[in-house]
DNA sequence: AGCACGCCGACT
DNA sequence: GTCGGCGTGCTC
């Protein structure tokens, strides 16, 4: 009889222990997968101590395991991320391998498990097959680099010969949009795959839904190498069954490529060798729910956890890296940078990058500006462009026709009931609906205040740009509004792409969505309607999002180089000597990255601080900054915390008073947050993990939940 | 978090 | 007499 150490989804406020014993007839290797009951449920969880024979409760006392999976165990490497990953974000280890396991493994019954198995044999039989006759076909060239037919460029070369080179540190790609880092990325991992038969490569994507040009490169590519089914996607937008069938695919080692969102990083790949994350500034790779971590950190550090022979490399693409990770990436006086930063400045075909128009929006008659809010100049470039058979991309990051409406004669404003935000006017339904809790109302005909018939609209959405443009334009060309309203039906974000790529369209307007990762050929103009509001937010990485936004935009713009010299980008401010302006006209991310970081090293900001936040939600505000209030209270009185409280020791730790969040109530919810600082990452980790305890056994009166989150992207 | 146990109101 | 309301408390 052998006691077992299990980890499982126990949940966080549950006051089990991480870590359960259970027993069992044999020892379990490390990693295997169990059926484990808990109360009255059955629960799948992870062996997770190697075969310890003695355990502290008598094995015979303890519950047996209900059944052991008959898979190959979870290796050494995965055990150790989690392991991590559990420790560095202040969760279960339990609950992160459940992140990592594909959800239908947890319900799965055994005769179902045994049925999903064979069909996997069946299949890698199949594709093995036809694996080796593609191999066989091959055997002139077998190492052949002309896959593609094209020549790559010296840039490129140059940098693929650095990636092939001994520096262990994780590479910083930093090239512009249209640079060709993606090319670049799949010349690596065909070298890595060919040079061992069993490597496996990882690529992330921010969100793989809006990139489906770049999942069939990749499948393409590798798979007329490599063999079929060697490639696989990874995220949570596929059914229960395809996510089950990547995972195993990939945890045996039959898929060479897993090609995925955040949650791939995560995924069991024991013969991994290189690590892409593509977009490494993307917001979306923190996840923003459970367990709060990054994908793109954790994709470092599962490149640095290993020795030598089974060192998995780390490429990290961007053309606007995040602030930390250029910092990273760039030495400090005469200490080496802790990445590699591998640069490739230039477009490909030699294609320039779009000139950056600045129209003073202080400058406009009221009088002058289209209704959707453009100056006359800029509706006469696009039209041009129309009239020249080209494409002009609008990029406007507001939903709807007008963001409030409001009274002529009273204070009346259409605010939520619910939330504190308004309901946005969507003309198209004729109705007001609010986007944080969705409720939706009919639009009032006089003030519900003062009974006034006068009520007025008040900015701007992508809806009435999109009106405008119609009427001006509409008669000979087509305008197309790409937002989350616009795209909502199914497959009808992919049918709108299609038609935008088959140049069907004129004049593309939309959110954010729009600038991220289409490759539209004939776009030679790009204009942002009203970048402003991001500029002086109370987030210090707003000027991040809002530069790498914008340079992201201004890429779309002229991608093909016949065009190129006359492609370009408009913004429309009424800051026109704004940094963030001056350094995106002359597309000069470093210069912008520098005063960056001189701001934040001043105000001791990341990276040169860590920070963690304490979310609480609750009925009332008064009650979720009453169980913050009681949080902060457990370290100034608590004689474990004394280490964290001295000034003068490196291991200070600065708790902020709570306050109210930036969004302060959604759905009648209030929120509340309190930031935790410290000038190292070391005394956060263990000011963190000593305070857990204390916030899990505080009795939460009138709160809802709270959550602790590590390296928080909002604050 | 589930899920059971438990102890009180309206139904066949 | 039983179905079911959700309060309390436990889960290796």
């Amino acid at each position: 009889m052998y006691g077992v150490s299990v980890v499982l989804p126990t949940p966080a406020h549950s006051r089990l222990p991480e870590v359960l014993s259970y027993r069992h007839s044999a020892a379990l290797p490390l990693g295997t997968l169990v059926r484990v009951p808990l109360g009255a449920r059955e629960l799948l969880g992870v062996v997770w101590a190697a075969e310890a024979g003695t355990s502290e409760p008598e094995p015979a006392s303890l519950k047996p395991i209900t059944a052991v999976l008959d898979l190959p165990p979870l290796g050494h490497a995965w055990v150790d991320l989690i392991g991590f990953a559990a420790g560095y974000y202040q969760r279960f280890a339990g609950e992160l391998a459940m992140a990592a396991l594909p959800p239908q493994l947890r319900d799965l019954d055994e005769a179902q498990f045994g049925r999903l198995l064979k069909k996997r044999e069946k299949k890698s039989k199949i594709t093995s097959l036809q694996a080796i006759a593609g191999k066989a076909s091959q055997l002139p060239h077998p190492i052949s680099h002309s896959q593609s037919g094209l020549q790559v460029s010296s840039e490129q070369d140059a940098v693929l010969m650095q990636l092939g080179g001994v520096d262990p540190r994780p590479k910083l790609l930093f090239g512009a949009t249209g640079s060709g880092k993606t090319e670049v990325y799949l010349r690596r991992i065909e070298q890595v795959l060919a040079a061992d038969e069993k490597a496996q490569a990882l690529v992330m994507v921010p969100e793989i839904n809006l990139t489906p040009q770049m999942e069939a490169r990749f499948q393409g590519r590798i798979e007329a190498r490599f063999g079929v089914g060697t490639v696989v996607l990874m995220h949570s937008g596929m059914t229960p069954a395809q996510r089950t069938a990547s995972w195993l695919a990939a945890h045996v080692g039959q898929a060479r490529l897993v090609l995925g969102t955040r949650l791939a990083v995560l995924a069991s790949m024991p013969h991994l060798r290189l690590i892409v994350v593509d977009e490494e500034h993307d917001p979306s790779y923190k996840s923003q729910d459970g367990s709060r971590y990054s994908a793109r950190d954790l994709a470092v550090y599962r490149g640095g956890s290993r020795g030598a022979e089974e060192r998995i490399q780390v490429i990290l693409g961007s053309a606007t890296p995040s602030i930390e990770t250029w910092h990273n990436a760039n030495p400090v006086g005469s200490k080496p940078s802790r990445y590699q930063r591998l640069d490739m400045p230039s477009r490909i075909n030699a294609a320039a990058m779009p000139k950056v128009r600045v129209v003073d929006m202080r400058l406009q008659q009221k009088s002058e500006l289209m209704a959707g809010g453009l100056a006359p100049a800029l509706m006469a470039a696009i039209t041009e462009r129309a009239e020249r058979g080209e494409q002009s991309l609008l990029f406007l990051n507001r939903r709807g026709y007008a963001p409030v409406l409001h009274c002529g004669s009273c204070e009346w404003k259409s605010a939520c009931p619910h939330c504190s935000a308004n309901q946005v006017f969507h003309k198209k339904d004729r109705r007001l609906r609010c986007h944080h809790c969705s409720l939706t109302t009919a639009v009032p005909r006089q003030c519900p205040l003062c009974g006034n018939l006068d009520i007025g609209m008040q900015g701007r959405g992508t809806e009435q740009l999109e009106e405008m443009l119609v009427a001006q334009l509409g008669t000979k060309f087509r305008v197309l509004r790409l937002d989350a309203d616009s795209t909502s039906a199914k497959g009808s974000l992919e049918a709108q792409m299609a038609s935008v790529h088959a140049g069907e369209v004129d004049v593309l307007v939309g959110t954010q969505m729009v600038t991220k990762g289409h490759d539209f050929r004939r776009i030679t103009l790009v204009a942002a309607v009203n970048p402003d509001s991001a500029l002086f937010a109370a987030d210090f990485r707003a000027p991040e999002r809002l530069f790498s936004l914008l340079m992201q935009a201004a890429g779309r713009a002229g991608r093909d180089a016949s065009m190129s010299s006359a492609a370009e980008m408009w913004l429309q401010t009424q800051h026109p000597q704004h940094p963030l302006y001056k350094a995106l006209a002359a597309h000069d991310y470093p210069a912008f990255a520098a005063s960056q970081l001189t701001e934040r090293e001043g105000a001791a900001m990341p990276p040169f601080s860590y920070q963690a936040l304490v979310r609480a939600e609750g009925r009332t505000q008064g009650l979720a900054q009453a169980f913050l209030d009681s949080a902060a209270a457990v370290v100034g009185t608590e004689s474990e915390f004394e280490l964290f409280r001295d000034p003068n020791s490196k291991n200070y730790v600065t708790l902020y008073p709570a306050v109210p969040m930036a969004m302060q109530r959604i759905a009648n919810v209030e929120r509340a947050q309190m930031l935790v600082e410290a000038p190292s990452r070391m005394a956060l980790q263990r000011m963190l993990a000593t305070w857990q305890p204390y916030l899990r056994s505080l009795k939460a009166q009138g709160v809802l939940r709270w959550a602790l989150d590590v390296d928080p992207l909002t604050i």
